[in-house]
Formats: C-alpha cells, sequence, structure tokens
DNA sequence: GTTTGTTTTTAGTCTAATCTAAAATATGTT
DNA sequence: AACATATTTTAGATTAGACTAAAAACAAAC
C-alpha cells in the first residue's frame, strides 16, 4: 500500500488538477502541503517512478489512470468520515476537516462499505462537496461560484470551497448554511465586491467570500 | 505529541508489564512489535530520554507515570474503536483488532469523548477488556483464567486474552461468547486439558484455550 | 538575444525508525 | 568459579521524508 505522505502527495495534486489546466506546479503542490519545492520535486519523482501520476522536469505532474484512483478513494473517504462526525458525533462543520485528514488514511475496504452504509449512502458531506461512489465516480452538480454571477442572479449554496474554521464560522454567524437560498443585489466591479440577500437580510461581503461560495442556480 | 512508533511501544510496554513482574525484557517487547531486539532498545532509550519510562540496561524498561497515561489512552482509544466497530458497523469480534490498532491512533481528545458519548459510555469491548475512562481508571472485574479453575468450578465467560481472528472463530463455532455459562467437568493434570460443559453441550479443549478465557465466578 | 527574475531541480545533510553483525552482559550448570 | 548459552546492547548502514543552499531551466522584458 501506500504511505502516509504518498496518499497526501497524491491528494494534493488531485484538488490541484481541478484548479489548474495542464500540469501541476511543483510549487502549488509544496505550497498546499505546507513543505518545500525541493521536498515537492522528491516525491512527485518517486510517485512517478511508481506510475502514479506523469511527471515532466520543470513541466509540471499530472496524475495517471492509478494515481487518480488512489487519490479519489482518499477524497471518498474523508467526505464519508466528516458526514459520520457530523450526523453522528454532533461536531460543527468547521471542527471536522482536521479529524477527518487522520481518518481518511485508515486502511480497510470494508469499513469503508460499513461506514458508507452506516451512513445511508450519503451523497454529499457537510461543505457540500459530492462524494465519490465506491468505483470512483463523482456526481458533479453544475454549480458555479457566487463571484461568477451578476446582479439579479439568484440561487441556492450548494457548497464552499474553503473549509478553514474561520470562515465557516463567518457563515454561522450569518445563517449561511448549505440550502440556504442568496440572491445577488448588486456587484461592485472595481473590487469584485457584492450586496446579496439571505432570508430576510442583507449582507456586503468582498470578493474573496464571493469566491469561496458555490451556488446552484 | 507522540509518533506512532512511540505510542505502539508505550501500548505493548503497558500489556507486558500485566504479565510480568519487574521490568519488561527487551526481547518480549521486540516480538511483542515483530521488530528485532535492537531496535526496541534504541526505542526504549529514547522513551527513557523523554521520561515516559524508566529503563536499566540489561535489566529492563516499566512505564513512568507519564507513560502509562500516554499508553492507557491508547487502550482506551483502541477498546471504544472497537466497540464502535462491532456495535455501529456490525462487524464481527473477530475482525476489529486490526482496524482499531489504526483507529487508535487518531488523535483528538473531543472526537473520543464525542465517541465514548455517542456508544453510550460502555464499560467493556467487545472482547469483555475493560474500557479505561477518561482518568485512567480501569474497573478490573475479579476474574480468572479458565486454566486456573478446578472440577466442578463454574462462572460465565468475561473475557479474551487472545483477539486473533482464529481464536475468535474457534470460540464462535462452538457458541462460546462473552456472557457464556462455563463449567470445568474435569482437568487433565499431565496436559492442562479440560472438559467443560457449555449449556448442553460438553467440550474438550486444550490448556492452550483454556489460557486464553477469563471467567468470573 | 541578452538580461533579469521566478520556478524548479540537484546535491548534500538531517532525523526517525529500522536492520545486521558483533560485542557485552547476564544466567544457569556443573 | 568457570564455562556455555541466552539476552541485550552497541556500532554502523539503510530508507523515507524532509531541509538548505546552490545550480539549472524557463519566462518575460527590453
Amino acid at each position: 500500500m501506500y504511505t502516509l505522505a504518498e496518499e497526501n502527495y497524491l491528494k494534493a495534486i488531485y484538488h490541484l488538477q481541478q484548479e489548474v489546466n495542464g500540469g501541476v506546479p511543483t510549487n502549488a503542490i509544496a505550497e498546499m502541503l505546507q513543505t518545500k519545492p525541493s521536498s515537492a520535486t522528491d516525491m512527485v519523482q518517486k510517485l512517478a517512478d511508481k506510475e502514479l501520476v506523469s511527471y515532466v522536469r520543470y513541466k509540471g505532474t499530472t496524475l495517471s489512470k492509478a494515481g487518480r484512483k488512489v487519490a479519489i478513494n482518499i477524497v471518498r473517504k474523508h467526505r464519508l468520515w466528516e458526514v459520520f462526525l457530523v450526523e453522528k458525533l454532533n461536531f460543527q462543520w468547521d471542527e471536522v476537516h482536521d479529524i477527518a485528514e487522520q481518518l481518511e488514511h485508515i486502511k480497510s475496504d470494508v469499513l469503508i462499505e460499513k461506514l458508507d452504509q452506516f451512513l445511508d449512502h450519503p451523497d454529499y458531506d457537510p461543505h457540500g462537496d459530492p462524494i465519490p461512489d465506491k468505483n470512483g465516480n463523482i456526481k458533479s452538480a453544475d454549480k458555479r461560484l457566487l463571484s461568477e454571477l451578476s446582479k439579479k442572479d439568484q440561487g441556492i449554496l450548494v457548497g464552499v470551497r474553503e473549509t478553514s474554521t474561520e470562515f465557516l464560522q463567518f457563515l454561522d454567524k450569518r445563517n449561511i448554511a448549505i440550502g440556504t437560498p442568496i440572491k445577488v443585489l448588486g456587484k461592485e466591479f472595481f473590487d469584485g465586491s457584492m450586496v446579496i440577500q439571505v432570508k430576510s437580510e442583507q449582507f456586503f461581503i468582498s470578493k474573496k467570500i464571493a469566491e469561496n461560495l458555490y451556488i446552484q442556480i
């Protein structure tokens, strides 16, 4: 099987691939894993030897089919555990990330299938991210970033991009949660900030906030 | 915090201390952890530097107060996770050991308290072993090994010493479980083997089996 | 097509945890 | 008490993963 470090690199590359086109830059991997670029280079070379990624010097890294399978399986485990923590153990959605980060590395296929069954085969985790099924297939809803919407557009919040405690508590404080309807009342071209309608309240939010909320129209 | 290896050594020393009087021999630690004596020496020296054990060259190792606290906490986590796996995820009692061996290293005090609560504060794990409370106190029932009993003694099975799949399935096959009443019908001094009564059936069991069953009179 | 600056890689070092082989200590028997 | 045997420790090497510092490659500007 794979080491903890290998799994974390594969997962990081997987997530970065969603945001970049072409190979994932070594620096981006290093930054995501809070490590140094030289360490990331070492590891992607090792992963390339094992044929889990394809890596071209100075060009970047992409997951192979095998590598993606490993990565998606970790993402599946992470998200299932998050559901468990919130639904069964009554954690708040802003408290589960670090613990799930550990639990995702537990090795047992039976465990994860039984957990999935125990949780009644959830489709989304507490942050609105889709949970891949056992074969690695992901239901991808056609969601868009709030920051991409225009004045008068409306929809419901279906996911968050950031999962830091600070950000999630920011939302909690304003009663914004997965499923909450949101309408764009105004958008400032100068800095990308917005005024939005949430239930009976109106909020001013910065571009940075809008870039971390996924809306389904 | 402590590394995976440190935690495993502390746990091994804790378990061995229950069976030996005086310091735990280095070879015993190595054997339990499936490693070489020289590796065990290295580690106990490292643990001694950290004041988690007291170690005297050629004499053996004993846990310090701090070391015991760490060890008991791991045991607590291991046993709580075993209860979760059996009670909530419907694992058989012979399937849970290896998975709990991984889960016991998840680091989060809140998690374990919430898990304890979710499981309704169980006192014993599926193998009949007592679960230490949050302060490290252990309810120790006055149980004895079946092998120590004499003809006509009787009691109920309250725990197993071995937790290997083979042994537990051996018990399952004979409908012997925690809570089952057992009576000694005969004992052979020559080899320590026994004939026991279990419900309406009688079994011949070897000394090795009898040495792995805990009975409460 | 140089120059400049950024990104990435290489080379060499470090630490945790392991191993093998050899040396040291302890134990048990005569 | 001395020898044989078993246990334990030391010394030195290895591996995974990280780091620093320096070199190499790329990108962008002039």
